[in-house]
RNA sequence: GGGCGAUUAGCUCAGCUGGUAGAGCGCUUCGUUUACACCGAAGAUGUCGGCGGUUCGAGUCCGUCAUCGCCCACCA
């Protein structure tokens, strides 16, 4: 027996042991053979995370498509792992260490290494344990690790072969530089934040006029929000067709401070409207000048450290056809080291202080700032590599173009396609010491070798440098005499974007470059689910990589859905903090409520705001469920496989069969196309609103009748429709389901399989008559209740029932569910008469009118405000339907189908309609 | 500056290919029953953001405006 709540604390830990020790979810657990594979790549969570309410959903709903697939007796894959997550696990054990006033650059490289995987053994991967608590069924036997060997081998593999391929190169270029974190970061993790600042304008004097600053003839003014990097100009541009400037193009400029003389060129990047219509040129420190650089052959000129202080007196770039007078040397010092705020302070003043600041306003403007350190970025001249994107994106392109790849919503191909279209070079190199180091090693003079291992690179660079006679021919040659061949080389020192590594997750982990049965079996993947947030940093990656590497897509589907929001709808994330934690709702209400919720919640291309209160309220559905198994285990309920189905004969039994087949279609149709909100409400519906609100109450009376034959004929159809909700229930509520699987096995049995192994139910019993006859009795049921409760009728009263205008099938209909009737109405003996008996409250149920002859008890005040509102009611449905009908337009217009239901519409209403007035006028006469 | 989405009952949200609205929570009243008070019964509540248009018919399609949110973008 049951206990009367159910206790999802007890029962969880319980059902998780269950799955792990059957090996439930490894590979194909299951299946039969040559069944249809179904996989998915499960987004593998940062190692340093724990669940947050973006995972929670992210799982569930990938649980649901999982479980659905693998009962319908698919060979499923779900497979696990987590990511190394390069800057934020490095972070982590940074400020670790900076507790113990240790510093990453106190240690060697390989030893703060090692201390992170330290670290990772202890404390990461919590999230893992967090997942199976969620209830998700991985293959955790198969769980994988970005940077665990396999995956480094993939990673390995592809740079190499990318960059044999030209894919893959390095470059000098400006990157977006993070002065806290010391490294390159790639454009998407970069956020533009409006910030309040200012405009400063300067004033350039012209070179060979003595400056003026009441003369505008002797300057050319220029205005920017970064005063400090104008020590890095290298000119000034003005549009070539501005008639301001254009005798101007060619003079040079005093550059203020320093004192270097700089040209003014024409480009077209100047904007004459912006500004003064003049603007300086600082190549070295600003993406668009770095361009205009270029095209005019500029110096590009970097006066900052990577921890963007400025870097002026020992600068030899900086110095370079510089004439340094002991004045400019002592202004130079004077900013030597600053900060590049404090620099800017100090520039400004330095201005002013010469005359050259011609004016300030205040600017409103959008500053990019590293998404991870939260300092502005600054665009750095450094050495990177690069992936040339754009060539990989073109069959990414194609392969969603011609549907072999499909977004679910189909909104979000849009946004992928503009992304993929206009995409920029990759930067993949990461200035960190977490994360695969790039295989690539320098020789003495820098030539790269790029190998996929040191021995490999060593092989090549002797074969280079001994082919060829000179001085690195000598040098190698020597050390190779002296046994000194490891000084040959020295290995780059970066390690890959994160985003590298999971580029390759849906092969990488099925064994990838080798060809194993997994990766033949389960390549492509079917479906991958993820957020919208990381379309390009991940999903556009995959599509890259799996086209290229494999010649095949990752997977056929992608369905995105939306974020979790906070109350405020603010997206939620580690970063702001405001996450609110699904580990306590899981303690509060269980794993399943949780579940239930978010699926229930998961409109497509909706943002989810959640409510604790709702998922009281599924927890109150389990509830719910648990308590209608409970009542059937007391009435005997139990599987009695000799019952065949089709042989049933109570009308309630065909109905409820016959409503279970249109729920599972329901559920069934909506999982597969991935309305998981429509999935869960089906079978909400269906087990509260249909299985418990009448069918088990309908049953009570046949429990409590001697006729054994309908008892044990309901018995067996009550425990089978029971047996099927758990099953439809399952992926939602994969505990509670389980639980309940296991306790109904029946006398001395054994279920044959566990819960999520049973086959998915594809019920055919349909019989329309009886669907029929039972709605017909829950609209007189409702009615009667209806009345009663307006009428104030005391609970207890049982009123019997006078039966006006009956036909053959209602007075057979009344004769066999009277026992119905009484119990759920509180009616006693049913009679029929031509007129309603005098003080009767009357209900119009199809061509009859139903009768309380209540006697003393009727308020006719009430009957009769009861009634005018019912005619009213009808009246103006009927007022409807005739206008509609009248329109000949619309009988001429619209489809037949819709115009014979509204004349069906119109002949119900208009008989409820006479019915409903006599019964009115009846009361007002009594 | 470009793009996307939202605006429906007090709150949180459903509403597929057009036939005039639903759920959960909350609220009111009442509780006799072979499970369940995490329950049962009955009930109230909506100019579906505004304005136009298409259509016999629009919450549903189109245009426009307003408000809010998100994404992308190098603008001095």
């Amino acid at each position: 027996m049951l206990d009367k709540t159910y206790d999802a604390k007890a029962v969880e830990p319980k059902i998780a042991r269950l799955w792990e020790e059957s090996d439930a979810f490894a590979a194909g657990a299951g299946a039969a053979e040559g069944a249809e594979a179904f996989a998915i790549v499960i987004p593998p969570p940062n190692v340093t995370g724990s669940l947050h309410m973006g995972h929670a959903l992210n799982n569930t709903l990938q649980d649901i498509l999982v479980r659905f697939e693998r009962m319908r007796g698919k060979n499923v894959l779900w497979q696990p792992g987590m990511d190394h997550a390069g800057i934020a696990t490095q972070m982590v054990v940074e400020r670790q260490l900076m507790e113990q006033q240790v510093h990453r650059r106190d240690l060697e490289r390989q030893e703060f290494v090692d201390r992170v995987w330290d670290w990772k053994a202890q404390s990461g991967g919590i999230i893992v344990n967090q997942l199976k608590r969620l209830g998700a069924s991985c293959d955790w036997s198969r769980e994988r690790f970005t940077m665990d060997e396999g995956l480094s081998t993939a990673v390995v593999e592809v740079f190499v072969t990318l960059f044999k391929e030209g894919l893959l190169y390095k470059d000098k270029r400006l990157v977006n530089w993070d002065p806290k974190l010391l490294t390159a970061i790639s454009d998407l993790e970069v956020e533009q934040q409006e910030v309040n600042g200012q405009l400063w304008h300067f004033r350039y004097p012209l070179a060979g006029v003595r400056f003026d600053p009441q003369d505008d003839k002797t300057f050319v003014t220029v205005a920017t929000t970064r005063p400090e990097t104008m020590l890095g100009d290298t000119a000034v541009a003005v549009h070539p067709d501005d008639a301001r400037y254009r005798k101007m193009v060619g003079k040079q400029v005093v550059l203020p401070i320093v004192g270097r003389l700089i040209p003014i060129v024409a480009d077209e990047y100047s904007d004459p409207e912006k500004g003064t219509g003049a603007v300086k040129i600082t190549p070295a420190h600003d993406f668009n000048d770095f361009e205009v650089g270029r095209r005019h052959k500029l110096r590009a000129i970097s006066v900052m450290t990577p921890e963007a202080k400025l870097t002026l007196t020992e600068n030899d770039d900086f110095l370079e056809g510089l004439d340094v007078t002991p004045e400019v040397r002592s202004r130079l010092a004077g900013l030597e080291g600053l900060d590049r705020f404090e620099a800017r302070r100090r520039v400004v003043e330095l201005m002013e202080e010469g005359g050259y600041l011609a004016a300030v306003e205040p600017h409103k403007h959008m500053v990019p700032h590293g998404d991870r350190g939260g300092v502005p970025i600054e665009p750095f001249l450094t050495d990177q590599w690069y992936v040339n994107a754009a060539e990989l994106a073109r069959p990414a392109i194609a392969a969603v173009r011609e549907g072999r790849t499909k977004f679910v919503p189909k909104a979000w191909e849009k946004t992928y396609f503009d992304w993929m279209e206009n995409i920029q070079p990759w930067c993949v190199s990461r200035q960190l010491w977490w994360g695969h180091q790039i295989p690539a090693w320098y020789g003495p003079d820098g030539h790269v070798f790029v190998e996929k291992t040191e021995e490999d690179a060593l092989h090549a660079a002797i074969q280079h440098y001994i082919a060829h006679e000179g001085p690195m021919k000598a040098l190698v040659e020597d050390l190779l005499e002296n046994f000194r061949p490891g000084e040959i080389l020295t290995r780059d020192e970066d390690v890959l974007d994160t985003w590298f590594s999971s580029a390759l997750w849906p092969f990488s982990t099925l064994g990838w470059p080798d060809r194993t049965p997994e990766l033949q079996t389960y390549y492509p993947t079917s479906v991958l689910v993820t957020g919208f947030d990381i379309i390009f940093f991940w999903v556009a990656r995959m599509m890259m990589m799996g086209l290229h590497f494999m010649d095949e897509e990752p997977f056929h589907t992608v369905y995105v859905h939306a974020l979790v929001r906070d109350k405020n709808g603010a997206k939620m994330s580690k970063s702001k903090g405001n996450v609110i934690d699904p580990l306590e709702l899981i303690e509060e209400y269980g794993a399943d409520a949780l579940r239930f919720t978010l699926a229930i919640l998961a409109a497509q291309g909706r943002d989810v705001k959640l409510d604790p209160a709702r998922v009281a309220g599924y927890r109150n559905f389990g509830t719910k469920l648990w308590n209608a198994t409970r009542f059937a285990q007391m009435n005997g309920v139990a599987r009695n496989d000799a019952f065949w189905l089709r042989d049933a004969k109570l009308t309630i039994n065909r109905w409820i069969l016959t409503e279970l087949t249109r729920a599972t279609r329901e559920v069934t149709e909506a999982i597969a196309a991935f309305r998981f909100n429509d999935a869960a409400g089906a079978a909400y519906r269906f087990v509260w609103n249909l299985f418990c609100d009448w069918y088990l109450e309908l049953l009570k009376p046949v429990f409590m009748d001697e006729d054994a034959a309908a008892k044990a004929e309901s018995q067996a159809v009550a425990a089978f429709v029971l047996d099927e909700i758990y099953k439809l229930l399952h992926p939602f509520m994969p505990f509670m389901t389980e639980e309940l699987w296991a306790r109904t096995a029946g006398e001395g049995g054994e279920r044959s399989t566990l819960l999520c192994h049973a086959a998915w139910p594809s019920p055919e019993f349909e019989d329309a008559a009886a669907a029929s006859e039972i709605n017909w009795l829950i609209e007189l049921v409702s009615g009667i209740r209806s009345v009663r409760s307006e009428m104030n009728v005391p609970p207890a009263a049982i009123a019997p029932l006078v039966v006006v205008g009956a036909n053959r099938t209602t007075s057979d209909r009344l004769v066999r569910h009277h026992a119905a009737i009484a119990r759920l109405a509180r009616v006693g003996e049913v009679s029929h008469a031509v007129e309603p008996p005098k003080s009767s409250a009357q209900i119009v149920v199809d061509e009859a009118t139903v009768c309380l002859p209540l006697g003393e008890l009727i308020d006719l005040d009430a009957e009769r405000q009861r009634l005018s509102k019912e005619v009213a009611r009808v009246t103006e449905e009927v007022a409807r339907v005739m206008a509609k009908l009248s329109n000949e337009r619309f009988v001429a217009n619209a489809k037949e189908d819709v115009v014979a239901a509204e004349r069906q519409k119109l002949a119900e209403y208009q008989e409820a309609q006479e019915r409903l007035q006599a019964a009115l006028a009846r009361v007002r006469d009594s």
